[in-house]
RNA sequence: GGCCAUAUCGUCUAGGGGUUCAGGACGCCGCCCUCUCACGGCGGUAACGGGGGUUCGAAUCCCCCUAUGGCUACCA
């Protein structure tokens, strides 16, 4: 009878959710849906010097941005709470009392100054800087004396000084470390707060966690939380280490690389679908070569057996063109909803207009979405059909406005539209062709200056498109206005 | 320094002894479509880190080296 899937995701509130935490997230997310199993979000919160409540926040709104939803945890609470690990101390200091007095951990009364020294001393003598278990076996006279001196004390496991822990790893198969280099973990800091690497184990267990699938940096640290697991009397739940992701140079994600949190991404105009897609191919791939993945199809492919072994560097490039796809394929009123915010934080429409012209911004970003690869590049090209062309592109001038007949070909194109009663695709299209074709010109002769002089740019959607939704008046408007400026300009030299 | 992990095109990856002088995707280049730019279609560029084994045969298995990443915190 196979238990019942119970995976976490612990993320420390000390920054927001970049985009390694994310995967892991949604891994442990594919993993649960796939077996049916549940997804548990626990706040690691132990460390009380860089937890702020504000980044719990931001990792929250991040992960439910995502649509990365979690069984159980802040805000939805659960069976096994409370989900931060600032709040389950009781349960904590219990466990350490039963190691305490079963003599598997014990004070000790070094400080940190003394340990780093020792540190480094050991450093420059060639070996190992491995704790050297001083107080590992200190008298109660040894211990009354440093108590008298007010000394504070951490909690450390003793660890085996021979034999092996062995981890077998989902991933990566099995793992042996010698526990001669393990060193006896402080599960207790002297404020009296548990470490990440013993509360977690704590909390592993009483939520009754069946599969650790977090990253490859835990690797290392998994014989000691192994040993943990030992003292405590826990069943060992199965372990999957996960591989890094890393920054384009090869080095491990920070801030000095750019964009690499969520919010970022999601501020840059990319969609949460296009991330998660992109995610998903970061470490996994599935067995045929369709690189195109809603969370639905990952959720029914994904498995561990698939995760790879290599740490990854995260490709901005590809995932702009997944950004892109998606923009073209997904539903175009979904799509125009994205775009809005974009469209109000550049001052291009307000927020009632976004209401009151919501099918008008939607035929808009129709035409336009082909173009654009982001949300906010998409908003940036559609500003011409709210706002006058202040100026015309110098390359766009160079080349159609200079022309002899670009004064000639506006303002019969004007005249032309002007008159037309059916102002659609169709007829617009027509109306121009026949004026070149009449002087025996390429349509593309009139086409060119006419989008430049109604949207300022050389590039663009189909101009037709573009004349119909910016409608009669202000097309007509802005030709003849381009006419005066050509003129203007000509007359200056 | 010690320990652990990893090593296929620039990047993400498939491939796990012969069916692969290595397949896909992004990028890049070219062509087609075309009113521009995109989109789309077609084609191209480009990789098994090095050295030893094992084997009839190795990108695939083993060893060594090298490189990279992680851990070695009273961070997680």
């Amino acid at each position: 009878m196979p238990e019942k899937v119970r995976v976490r995701f612990a993320p420390s509130p000390t920054g927001s959710l970049h985009i390694g935490g994310a995967r892991t997230a949604l891994f442990n997310l594919l993993y649960a849906r796939h077996n049916n199993g549940k997804l548990i979000l626990r706040i690691e919160d132990t460390d009380t010097e860089r937890s702020t409540e504000e980044s719990t926040l931001q990792i929250l709104r991040s992960l439910k941005w995502l649509g990365l939803d979690w069984d159980e945890g802040p805000e939805k609470g659960g069976d096994f709470g409370p989900y931060f690990q600032s709040q389950r101390l009781d349960l904590y200091k219990k466990e350490v009392d039963g190691l305490l007095a079963e003599e598997k951990a014990y004070y000790c009364y070094c400080t940190p100054e003394e340990l780093s020294q020792r540190r480094e001393e050991a450093l420059k003598a060639g070996k190992p800087p491995k704790y050297d278990g001083c107080c590992r076996k200190l008298t109660p006279e040894q211990r009354k004396k440093f108590e008298a001196e007010g000394r504070k004390h951490t909690i450390r496991l003793k660890m085996p000084e021979e034999g092996q822990t062995v981890v077998d790893d989902l991933i990566r198969g099995r793992v042996v470390f010698d526990n001669s280099v393990l060193d006896d973990l402080i599960i207790v800091k002297s404020n009296g707060i548990p470490t990440y690497n013993f509360a977690c184990v704590i909390d592993d267990n009483a939520m009754k966690i069946t599969h650790i699938i977090r990253a490859e940096e835990h690797l290392s640290n998994t014989p000691k939380q192994v040993q943990a697991y030992l003292a405590l009397g826990y069943d060992i739940p199965q372990f999957a280490h996960v591989p890094m992701i890393l920054a384009p140079d090869r080095s491990k994600l920070s801030k000095r690389h750019g964009a690499t949190s969520v919010e970022e991404f999601r501020d840059q105009g990319y969609m949460a679908e296009s991330i998660i897609n992109y995610l998903t191919l970061l470490g996994w791939s599935p067995e045929g070569t369709e690189e195109i993945f809603d969370m639905e199809k990952a959720i029914k492919e994904f498995t561990l057996d698939r995760v790879n072994k290599t740490a990854a560097v995260y490709d901005v490039k590809k995932l702009t063109w997944i950004n892109g796809h998606y923009m073209r394929e997904m539903d175009l009123g979904y799509v125009t909803e994205q775009t809005i915010p974009f469209m109000i934080k550049k001052g291009i429409i307000t927020e009632q207009e976004s209401k009151d012209k919501f099918d008008y911004i939607k035929k808009i970003v129709e035409v336009s979405r082909d173009r654009a690869k982001t949300l906010d590049e998409l908003a940036h090209t559609v500003a011409f059909f709210f706002k006058d062309v202040t100026e015309y592109e110098e390359k766009g001038v160079r080349k159609h406005f200079s022309k002899e007949n670009a004064v000639k070909l506006l303002t019969l194109g004007a005249d032309a539209l002007e008159k037309l009663d059916h102002f659609t695709h169709d007829k617009t299209e027509e109306t121009f062709r026949n004026i070149t074709a009449d002087l025996g010109l390429k349509a593309a002769e009139i086409i060119h200056p006419t989008r430049l002089a109604i949207t300022g740019r050389t590039i663009g959607p189909g101009l037709f498109d573009i004349i119909v939704l910016l409608g009669k008046e202000k097309t007509v408007e802005r030709m003849r206005k381009a006419v005066k400026w050509i003129g203007a300009r000509h007359q200056s030299y």
